[in-house]
DNA sequence: GCCCGTGTTCAAAAAGGATTGAACTTTCCG
DNA sequence: CGGAAAGTTCAATCCTTTTTGAACACGGGC
C-alpha cells in the first residue's frame, strides 16, 4: 500500500495511507474546527470536539472506522473518544439493522447539550461542597479572635449564598434554552 | 534559621523552614479546598484557585510573600498568579501608605466576577467563529450534491441561530446576576 | 554608590492529560 | 471450529500546561 500511481498520489493530496472515505473537504473542516474551538472554551480535549464537529456535519451518523480515518485519530482515541460523548449525551446510538457497526447521531438540542453538561460537571462540584459548608461553619466558630471569627463567618456565610444562587439559576436557564 | 529549639519544633509542626506567617488553619484549607474544586470546574489551574481562596478568606489584603509561605507556593508562580488574577479583575490592588509591597483584596461580586469570565473566555471564541460563519455559509454552496448542500447550509445556520442565542444570553446573565 | 526588599521573567523541570498502538474480547458468519 | 470485523482496554508515549528557582530589574534608604 506504498506506490499509488503518480495520478494518485497527486489527486489524493494528502500523504496517508489510502482508505475507503473521503478526505474532508474545507466546509467540513472548517465545522470541526469551530467545534473544537468550542471544546476548548469547556476544557474538552480537542478530539471531543473533533469527533461532535464531525458528527455535526455528516448527513449520515458516523461511526469508528470512518472517524478514524478522516480525523487521522488513533481507534483507541476515537473509541474512547465516542463513548465520552456518548456517555455525555453528545452523540446518540443509532441503530442501523444488518450493520455491527456502531452509528453515532449528533444531538443538537442545545437544551439538552446544555442539561448534560452542567449535570456532568457542576452538580458534583455543587454537592460537594454544600456538603463541606457545614462543616466549615463549625471551624469558622473556633477562629482564633471575634473579629475573625466574624469575618469569616460572613465569608462563608457568603459563599453558601452563591450556591444557593447558582442552584436556583441552573432550572432556570434549563427553561430559557428552550 | 535550622536550629529551632525542641518546643518550637514540636509546636510549629509543619516539617518546612519557619517563616513570619502562620501556616493555614483548618478553616482556611477547607475555604481555598473549595475555590480550587472550583477553578476546576472553570478550567482554571489550581494556584489560581488557592490564591483567591486565600484572599477571600483572609480578612486583610495579601500579598507576595504571605502567599508563597502560607500556600508553600514559589514566588514565580506566585508572582504570575496574583497578575493573572489581577488581569482577571478576581482580584483587586489595594495601596497601603508607607508599604512597598502589592496587596490584593478579592472582588467579591459575582455579577463582575462572571462578568469577566465570559469577556475573557467566550468573547473570543464567539468572535472567532461569528466571523469563520459566513466563509463556512459558502463553502457549503459548494457542496457535492444538492442534498447535501441543503443539509450542510441548515447545519451551519443553526450553528448562527446558537451563537446569537448565545450572545443575546449574556446581557441577560450580567442583568440576572445583581 | 551600595545594599536590601520587592517583584518580574524565563528557561528548565515536573506534572498532568491526551493519544497511540498493540493485544485482547466479542460477535457473526461460513 | 476458524477467521474476520468491530470495538475495548490499558500501559507506554507524547505533548501541553504548570511550577519552580535562580537571575534579573527596580526603587528607595543609608
Amino acid at each position: 500500500m506504498d506506490s499509488p500511481t503518480p495520478t494518485e498520489a497527486l489527486l489524493s493530496a494528502p500523504p496517508f495511507e489510502a482508505g475507503d472515505f473521503a478526505p474532508l473537504d474545507e466546509c467540513e473542516r472548517g465545522v470541526i474546527e469551530m467545534f473544537v474551538s468550542a471544546a476548548d472554551v469547556l476544557g474538552f480535549p480537542r478530539s471531543l470536539g473533533e469527533l461532535y464537529g464531525l458528527a455535526y456535519i455528516s448527513p449520515q451518523p458516523i461511526h469508528l472506522a470512518e472517524v478514524c480515518e478522516r480525523l487521522q485519530m488513533s481507534k483507541g482515541s476515537a473509541s474512547q473518544g465516542l463513548r465520552t460523548l456518548r456517555d455525555l449525551g453528545a452523540l446518540k446510538p443509532v441503530y442501523i439493522a444488518g450493520d455491527r457497526r456502531d452509528f453515532f447521531q449528533p444531538e443538537i438540542k442545545i437544551r439538552v447539550l446544555v442539561g448534560r453538561l452542567l449535570a456532568e460537571r457542576l452538580r458534583p462540584h455543587l454537592d460537594r461542597s454544600s456538603g463541606a459548608l457545614g462543616a466549615l461553619q463549625n471551624e469558622a466558630d473556633s477562629a482564633v479572635s471575634p473579629q475573625v471569627k466574624k469575618f469569616r463567618q460572613e465569608r462563608i456565610e457568603m459563599l453558601g449564598a452563591w450556591q444557593k444562587r447558582i442552584s436556583t439559576f441552573l432550572p432556570l436557564l434549563q427553561r430559557i434554552l428552550r
